[in-house]
DNA sequence: TAATCCTTTGATCGATGTTC
DNA sequence: GAACATCGATCAAAGGATTA
């Protein structure tokens, strides 16, 4: 039996037959690290998404311990619901920017993060080409309820792809599809952006130790949200339980604009 | 030029639906 | 029936766009 909103909701299916842009779906590790010893994740695209990958188990154990220490060592923002750090740029979550001259600097990006960036641009160089990641924000999403309503990363500062490595706990993200608009509307800041309907939602598992890389549509023509709900559900199938000793900490890696012109 | 409206990102709350 | 999940409405803040 489904719910009212179920039925009104249009979920994508495997079965679905694939846009032109889908059909080049390829599981595709674009380069190869520079170890060719160690176990190379697969950086995949996604069926359901235009413009998202995903590599499953991108860091180790090992790096993933190495990656909490530092982060527990540093100091954390308690601005919002969800702590934060800010590194490289400070985003300023009231004037909807970042800034980096006007006294609210953040600190450099700590070595263990450019490490993981060095790893990143070596599997998705395809993907990225030279752009540069100079701002890093951590997230931490911490006991049953918390997480971050749906949105679109900001597009006057942010640039084309929005990375993130999932550090502690599994959680799905929410994507809800936006009806489209062009790349050249986007940077206006009257554009108004509305879901499509009837509504289409995907559920993505992000599990601990993932690369996500949001680019072209999952960046920009979908929102993307993580529910603040106890269960993490995909296709109404629950695949992650919270409890209080639940811990997500998402780093996530940005270009700056400013720095692209 | 000043006032007003609109935008984005994120938070909160209430109503309604679902599940156990 | 209680607890939980989902959805939509509303609000905040600051800057940009529009209008008078």
């Amino acid at each position: 039996m489904y719910s009212t909103t179920e039925k009104k909701r249009k979920r994508l299916s495997e079965e679905e037959i694939p846009s032109p842009e889908q059909k080049d779906f390829k599981q595709t590790k674009l380069t190869v690290p520079s170890s060719s010893l160690v176990k190379v994740p697969l950086l995949k695209q996604d069926h359901d998404i235009p413009g998202l990958y995903i590599a499953e188990n991108f860091i180790t154990k090992e790096q993933e311990i190495e990656m909490m220490k530092e982060i527990d060592k540093r100091e954390w923002n308690s601005e919002l619901t969800r702590r934060t750090q800010h590194y490289g740029y400070a985003y300023n979550y009231s004037s909807r920017n970042v800034n980096n001259s006007n006294g609210q600097s953040a600190p450099p990006i700590p070595e263990v993060f450019l490490h993981t960036l060095k790893n990143i641009k070596e599997l998705a160089s395809d993907l990225i080409g030279s752009v540069e990641f100079k701002q890093v924000i951590v997230n931490e999403y911490k006991g049953t309820n918390q997480g971050i309503s749906k949105h679109v990363d900001q597009c006057l500062d942010f640039g084309p792809f929005i990375i993130i490595v999932s550090l502690g706990d599994d959680c799905v993200m929410k994507f809800h599809k936006l009806e489209r608009v062009s790349e050249e509307e986007l940077v206006k800041k009257s554009v108004k952006r509305k879901e499509v309907s009837p509504s289409v939602i995907v559920d993505k598992l992000l599990s601990r130790r993932s690369l996500v890389i949001l680019s072209k549509d999952a960046r920009y023509q979908y929102q993307h949200e993580i529910p603040k709900t106890k269960t993490f559900k995909v296709k109404n199938k629950v695949v992650k339980t919270r409890t209080h000793g639940y811990r997500r900490v998402s780093v996530t890696f940005r270009s700056i604009l400013s720095d692209l012109k």
